[in-house]
RNA sequence: GCGGACGUGGCGAAACUGGUAGACGCAAGGGACUUAAAAUCCCUCGGCCUUAGGCUAUACGGGUUCGAUCCCCGUCGUCCGCACCA
């Protein structure tokens, strides 16, 4: 009777080329089987996975493999983000060239996926660093150009003035280069934009048609394109230093009803007229350049304490003359944003009231409550940043919030200053033009060339690819495309004349933007073959990490757009179903304090719980170790666990069902080593049950049994079938789990019944179609155990290639149903009976009931509240 | 700072988004089998009260409702994004 333990090592590698043998997993364009693309976003490639890929990517190939069941053409391909950062500071701290780092890196990750048993078709796997695939793209990037979808501007970056060079966001710590430690400033660098701000209002409107989106990533991208409709206004200027001649200023805004409530204008320190007033005013040129040395990041700007200068410019207030206002200098206000300068009106908003305090300006509240009492209604330390009704606003008083600001809009429309009218109605968007240069190597090159006489030049077509050059030195910061001895020198493509190259190379998020397009024909001359792209897009199911809700998915959705404009797919919206997968987070562990702070692997410490508290140990010396707060797995912080472990001592099918089954996909999960014991404990459970009755099932025919002894395995069977199939529409694959437990832990006693021969044949029917069932159901989890069993029991063919059983309406169906009973909201009994019973026969027989009537005590009840088919309320 | 989420036993969670709070798993405790261990199987398991049973409990404080983990208002805590990390 004794089964030898189920052996991943020996089984998974077996199914793994079984699969590999027969191309299970290639997809052919022109299969005519309903289409399914299933994608997970692909991985950068630092060297290893870690256990947010394992979750990420098992859960899109049960996605693949519930799909390919159900009958569609699956297309489920692997690529790898590979250009970037992390490559360029390998070379620089250990001196491997960026493609040698990154290709071993994709080797070993490979591997590491392979182990997996992803049903994935490696056929179309490509890297973004391949020639062949930057090529394509440089290719777009003309086509961009042409259609008027790139451009050139000046724009601001931080300079590392030590190590000369461009430092990203992260690399500014506490505005410091994190290198060189030197204070950074900002620089003006012309460099190449893509018109995203041309689809503001679509990118907009068109989220309303992404209903399989999550609702709070739609909610994101709402307020990160941020529409808003205001006023510009114009403000005479009244009086200002002799270093400034502009007679006035525009500002944006989207509260003209509070106008009457202004008592400061501010304008950024790029503003053209700060830095007219700051070359005549030392001290004003002083603070516009220690805004300037904040670096570019803006929750940097925005966390900073609020301040700002008195220019001396003095303005007109728009609605009376003869009122004056000062004009600011402040570090919270944006030249990217508006106009660059606003109006503050203190009472109605935070930030101004801040300043006002700050600065001893007045604050005058206008917009009080709608029951407010204009007489005491004053404004303390919190603005009023509500609707409500306007007071001390002149002739606004009385009105609201809204008519004010259409009243306001009207009298400045049609007042005139200049000629011109004072305020104009404008749409605003938050969004700003995608910034795609980088000054760095490993990245995909610009395709353009700098002549001297002829300017720009694109590329010709037939001259791409732009090839990244091999030698390449990375001892020095800085560019290395920049002080390459040749490579930057070419002749001019219109005049022949010598000119330089465009050492610039694109963001990468250019590189993501577009790899799912590739995928369904990357070995294509062109970027894409139009026809079979716009056959596989959108992506069904596109599943990814929460913290790529905004750039990553709306540069994709600009860049679906701008290749329809030039004609390479037909469609606007590239992801169809999206789903956000929580994070894998850890404890971090740490010794030291500030600067000399360490940071310690998980797999270096031993944890024990000695009487309730956990206390971590080093396990080579000893030490006691700090335990710190949960994090995101991250290399910075070292809090990260090697998959290669979990699936060396268990074997891949339950490193995928642990991760499935712990915490809903959308949550973070925290990683924790206990659990994984528990998911292999059912692997082996589900093998022992299944293969000692394995030759007992072998000769029997699957049957559901309708009735006697055996229907109550078959109903629970069938009933589980549908759940399981609801579950993984909406991917609750933790909920899927929970129920196949429930499953499995009905069918051990009939199983073992089976093994034994104690078994009558419509049982051992009835389990034989609740095991072939059972195993279809674990087959997207856990295909090598799926495959092991389904021989064991004699199926035919591979699992993998198999269709999904249906289950059986009559088995699903309850013909009684149990209802709760409450008395005053509180359950306290519970009547059985017919599932179509009407009302007034639940009522009768809810009265009946003993507790009830003990709870009535003779009287009759006040009401009774029946639900259908969920509870019943009395109320005594 | 701004925007978005999350908070339920010792732990991960479930509850068909207004209808029995804690399914399922982990950990823990007890028992069976065994010379012994592992594996396996059975039982207990939010808190309080003396059992039948009752009271109490979904971060905290209010509100709406016959009924609230779910809806509304406020507070606290944690996490994500903020445009050059990917």
């Amino acid at each position: 009777m004794a089964t030898e333990r189920y052996n991943p090592r020996d089984a998974e590698p077996r199914w793994q080329q079984e699969w590999d043998k027969n191309n299970v997993y290639l997809t052919d364009n022109d299969d005519p089987r309903e289409k399914y693309y299933v994608l997970e976003m692909f991985p950068y490639p630092s060297g290893r996975i870690h256990m947010g890929h394992v979750r990420n990517y098992a859960m899109g190939d049960v996605v693949a493999r519930y799909k390919r069941a159900r009958g569609y053409n699956v297309l489920h391909p692997m690529g790898w983000d590979a250009f970037g950062m992390p490559a360029e500071n390998a070379a620089m701290e250990r001196g491997v060239h960026p493609a040698s780092w990154t290709y071993q890196n994709i080797a070993s990750m490979k591997a590491q996926l392979k182990v997996m048993g992803l049903s994935l078709d490696w056929s179309r796997e490509f890297a973004t660093c391949d020639v062949e695939y930057y090529q394509r793209q440089q290719y777009l990037f003309l086509d961009f150009l042409e259609k008027g979808l790139v451009y050139r501007k000046q724009s601001k970056v931080n300079w590392d003035p030590v190590d000369h060079t461009v430092l990203a966001n992260e690399q500014v710590i506490d505005g410091r280069g994190w290198r060189s430690g030197a204070l950074v400033e900002q620089r003006e660098l012309t460099q190449w934009f893509f018109r995203i701000t041309d689809f503001s209002q679509d990118l907009l409107d068109s989220l309303d048609t992404l209903d399989q989106w999550p609702e709070k990533v739609r909610l994101m991208q709402r307020n990160w394109i941020g529409r808003s409709e205001g006023l510009t206004i114009r403000w005479e200027i009244a009086g200002a230093p002799a270093s400034t001649d502009e007679k006035e200023v525009t500002v944006y805004t989207t509260r003209p009803d509070t106008l009457f409530g202004a008592s400061f204008l501010a304008i950024a320190a790029d503003h053209p007229l700060a830095r007219q007033v700051a070359s005549g005013n030392a001290e004003i040129a002083e603070f516009c350049d220690e805004c300037r040395r904040a670096g570019t990041s803006l929750a940097a700007l925005e966390t900073a304490e609020k301040k700002g200068i008195d220019t001396g410019i003095r303005v007109r207030h728009p609605l009376d003359p003869s009122w004056e206002l000062p004009v600011y200098v402040a570090n919270f206000v944006l030249m990217d944003y508006g106009t660059g300068a606003i109006f503050g009106c203190p009472s109605g908003d935070q930030r101004d009231l801040d300043f006002a305090r700050k600065y001893n300006l007045p604050v005058v509240p206008v917009v009080m409550p709608k029951d407010g009492d204009a007489a005491s209604f004053t404004i303390g330390d919190e603005a009023y940043v509500g609707d409500g009704v306007m007071i001390n606003s002149r002739f606004l008083d009385g009105l609201s919030t809204e008519e004010a600001f259409g009243k306001v809009a009207a009298t400045l429309e049609s007042k005139e200053i200049g000629g011109l009218p004072q305020a104009e109605r404008k749409v605003n968007f938050r969004l700003r033009d995608w910034g795609i240069s980088r000054q760095r190597y490993w990245g995909c090159p610009i395709p353009v060339i700098h002549c001297d006489d002829c300017g720009v030049v694109p590329v010709p077509k037939q001259d791409l690819p732009v090839k990244l050059p091999d030698d390449v030195t990375f001892d020095k910061p800085g560019n290395p495309l920049d002080r390459h001895p040749t490579w930057r020198h070419v002749a001019c493509p219109q005049c022949a004349k010598d000119a330089r190259r465009e050492t610039d190379t694109m963001d990468t998020f250019v590189d993501s933007s577009w790899y799912f397009t590739r995928f369904t024909a990357p070995w294509e001359d062109k970027p894409t073959d139009p026809k079979v792209a716009s056959h596989w897009l959108p992506v069904d199911q596109y599943i990814g990490g929460i913290e790529h809700a905004i750039l990553h998915l709306l540069y994709s959705r600009f860049f679906t757009r701008a290749m329809k404009a030039t004609g390479h797919v037909a469609l606007d919206e590239p992801f169809k179903g999206l789903f956000t997968q929580g994070m894998v987070v850890h404890e971090t562990y740490s010794r030291g304090e500030g600067a000399q702070r360490e940071w310690i692997t998980p797999a270096e410490i031993r944890i024990e719980e000695i009487e309730g508290t956990r206390i971590a140990t080093h396990v080579e010396t000893g030490e006691k170790i700090k335990i710190g707060s949960i994090e995101k797995m991250s290399k910075s912080k070292k809090n990260v666990v090697d998959p290669d472990d979990i699936i060396g001592s268990y074997g891949a099918d339950t490193a995928r069902f642990f991760v499935l089954s712990d915490s809903p996909p959308d949550r973070d999960v925290i990683w924790s080593e206990a659990g994984v014991e528990g998911s292999h404990r059912f692997v082996q459970r589900a093998w022992r049950l299944i293969s000692e009755a394995a030759p007992a099932l072998k000769q029997a025919d699957a049957r559901p049994a309708k009735t006697g002894a055996a229907r109550e395995i078959s109903q629970i069977t069938h009933k589980t079938l549908k759940a399981v199939e609801a579950d993984y529409e909406k991917l609750a694959f933790n909920k899927a789990v929970a129920r196949l437990y429930e499953l499995v832990n009905a069918l051990a006693s009939p199983l073992t019944q089976v093994a034994a021969g104690r078994a009558d044949d419509d049982t051992v029917s009835a389990v034989k179609d609740a095991v072939t069932i059972l195993i279809h159901m674990i087959a997207p989890m856990m295909p090598h155990l799926a495959e092991e069993c389904w021989r064991e029991i004699g199926g035919n063919g591979l699992i993998a290639q198999s269709l999904w059983p249906a289950y059986d309406e009559d088995l699903v169906a309850e013909n009684e149903i149990t209802l709760p009973v409450q008395i005053n909201g509180k359950k306290r009994a519970d009547l059985t009976i017919a599932r179509d019973a009407d009302q007034i026969a639940v009522q009768s027989a809810v009265l009946a009931l003993e507790a009830v009537q003990a709870a009535l005590n003779g009287q009759s009840p006040k009401k009774i509240i029946v639900v259908p088919q969920r509870i019943v309320n009395v109320v005594v």
